[in-house]
DNA sequence: ATGGCCATGTAAGATGTTACATGATTTA
DNA sequence: TAAATCATGTAACATCTTACATGGCCAT
């Protein structure tokens, strides 16, 4: 079971019988970028799961177009499976592209420092401010789990940009101590 | 220019000319499960930066064995390029596997949220005793970069501990007032 | 001399990305 | 009636995972 697949059972199961269109658009839709959204890794998805028995489609009513799906007993114990196995590593930090490049921000010029720490903090706050947003979104209401989600993003923004902001402020700092902090040790000895 | 060749070049650059397999241990030591750490992956990864012209052999030193690479002039541009190059979802959430699961407890029963809140915080707290520990290590003082990545990592998992601790909160408060507070739409409508 | 680390890969298969393709229905 | 949305896919290609394979070096 993958990542994708156990949120596609998630999303089936939170969502009602709803068609393959409604879970791509829920992933589109989704305040965390890094779920692929392609309907190219969707459909395969959705068609392993059917085969494997744990979603099934049911007639649409009068009128609906599409395929309904829903989970089968076995997909709801897949999901409860799932939900509760996550390996030990799980909890630690995830992979993120802003912390990843920060990493190498030493290869930069101080021009070139400056430009990421500014789009970097724009990005950041722009996030805040969506993720600020969403919570207050009366849709979705509803959903008790969706509303914690948006409270673990929110919070989850709010570090990063707390982030960014010490790492302003560290390059400000490095900068007036010592020319060469950027540099890695490497680059010194050269 | 994917994730994973951008990083490689920064490992390159910031460990000076270094083998694949200094490579493969600092993504398999990265306090960022998620890095793909397999050999799998990462030799492939060279083989094409280098049919690229980014990284190059350099002939080892008296008795070294295996490749010794390094960044060429061009890598060093790429590095820069993609350091700067992240787009506009950046900045935003990223794929949590706790919070993806968390949102879907609603399928548990009260036991079985139970051992979900209780084995996320341990994770969580385990995460955090090491984030600490990473950041009062000494090796890795010299690369100001690489301690600033240390601090975001912290950072992320005090966040993500926070919205367990808040989690259970919430799960303790919405089994007080209505039992049916952690069903979907879909559970409640059956 | 044996187990552990250094070191570099490959093979098969699963998965994901990007782009294309089609057609119905609804809304401005 | 034109554009947007609903709806379901496929094809080619790139990439990642898992497992296997090999051999040198070093410390106990």
């Amino acid at each position: 079971m993958t990542e994708l697949e156990g949120v596609i059972l998630g999303i089936i199961w939170s969502r009602g019988p709803c068609s393959g269109y409604v879970v791509h658009k829920r992933f589109a839709n989704s305040p965390t970028s890094g779920w692929s959204s392609s309907t190219g890794s969707i459909y395969p998805a959705l068609a392993r799961l059917e085969a494997q028995g744990l979603i099934a489609a049911t007639a649409p009513n009068d009128g609906q177009r599409g395929r309904l799906l829903s989970l089968t007993p076995p997909g709801e114990d897949a999901l409860r499976t799932w939900v509760l196995a996550f390996g030990d590593d799980a909890g630690g930090a995830v992979v993120d592209p802003l912390r990843a490049r920060g990493i190498y921000v030493g290869i930069l010029d101080a021009e070139g420092r400056r430009e990421f720490m500014d789009h970097a903090e724009r990005r950041a706050r722009a996030a805040l401010v969506s993720a600020e947003a969403a919570q207050l979104d009366p849709k979705g209401r509803d959903n008790w789990g969706h509303q914690a989600a948006l409270m673990g993003v929110r919070f989850e923004i709010e570090a990063r940009l707390k982030w960014v902001e010490a790492l302003r402020r560290q390059e400000a700092t490095a900068r007036a101590d010592e020319g060469l902090a950027f540099l890695s040790a490497e680059a010194k000895r050269a």
